[in-house]
DNA sequence: CCTCATACTTACCTATTAGTCAGTAAGTTC
DNA sequence: GAACTTACTGACTAATAGGTAAGTATGAGG
């Protein structure tokens, strides 16, 4: 390849880039199994240059975690005039693009490993799965007012029982493929009320 | 000869205390953290005997998988004169009690790392998997016709929702503590239909 | 007593890990 | 054009990883 090592007018944003990366990893492999080297031979660059950008690897999944929360907010604000069947099938389209790809959400991967995180990274999680929790619990609560949604038990209860679901299901379908998956979500739809006929 | 073949001493029995002492990293930090020199330390030895008895870290991480399925194997047998509803509180004990001791199921650290994994490690996975979701499919089933349980759905993805479910919720668990965990074991008992009026 | 198997230890190997530090090329600012 | 900043490279470290080979202490069986 003889591209000519020209550094042209719009600056590679690496920074950006190794975060991509990173999250990448950590929802295939999760926090403990990637290094930096892999993420350098990905970029094409040195180990140093990672440190860089990032001084310790706790400090670049912690980045990455607050972008993914971030992230997770703006898409709660993009549903949110959807009727709550439909942003509970949103939620959960999501967490199928991630087993289609080979992945899992952050929340499988790190929930696993949270004894053997870094501090920092383990209030993360905490934060993240709180933001998730939380939206779920306030869906659940305003789609069963509605008359949208209908179960037994609390708002609360029933959010965490899909929420844990979500994630179970994922490793569901990290090992058994994507037909699985689909059957945990069409009874979801089930205990839920949904499923009214609609095409 | 057709003596009793007794032990001829009280010897260190290594070999099971290497697979007890592995089994419970599993379940604490997963297949990536732990390393030989881990358990080598805890039983006062050196690495170089791990080896002697599992020549490499995948034929230790299967032979403990392989004893995990045969105990599981044989507790289904000892709770399977108990009415249904008992059985499944009985499964849901055994994760109650995981999370109690800060450990998860073996399928929630391997199933996260399961693209990680080694090759037959990825095969005993698979069989532990279907062995409790199979299970899981066969209570539900009975226990629908018997009347114990009332859902919509077939028993069989009902069976793969609520192993889902156990998966999942021992990640909260691990994270939150106790008291998420516990909320969702109620609301499963909710949609399986028991809890009618029973206190 | 000799031989053999068991259950290790000692010593070592190569690869990989996160992280450091000094140096440098290429802009950017004054 | 000097000073400063950005974004790296190259060379290194100490620790740890999984794994191997050769040697050794112990005890059982013949």
């Amino acid at each position: 390849m003889s591209s000519a090592q020209q550094k042209p007018k719009a600056k590679r944003d690496t920074k950006r880039l190794i975060l991509d990366i990173c999250e990448r990893y950590l929802m295939q492999w999760g926090y403990n199994v990637f290094s930096y080297h892999h993420i350098a031979d990905e970029l094409g660059v040195k180990n140093a240059a990672i440190h860089y950008h990032f001084r310790t690897k706790s400090d670049l999944a912690v980045a990455v975690l607050l972008r993914y929360r971030a992230r997770f907010i703006r898409w709660t604000q993009t549903v949110e005039a959807l009727p709550p069947q439909a942003q509970l099938d949103a939620y959960m389209r999501l967490s199928l693009n991630f087993v289609l790809n080979q992945r899992v959400g952050v929340l499988v991967t790190l929930g696993t490993e949270y004894n053997t995180l870094p501090e920092p990274l383990q209030e993360q999680v905490k934060l993240l799965q709180d933001e998730i929790f939380t939206w779920f619990a306030a869906l659940l609560e305003r789609g069963r007012s509605s008359g949208d949604f209908l179960f037994n038990g609390t708002a609360h209860a029933m959010a965490s029982l899909i929420a844990t679901t979500m994630l179970g299901s994922q490793l569901l379908g990290r090992v058994r493929g994507i037909g699985p998956f689909e059957e945990v979500v069409e009874q979801v739809h089930l205990i839920v009320g949904m499923k009214r006929n609609s095409p």
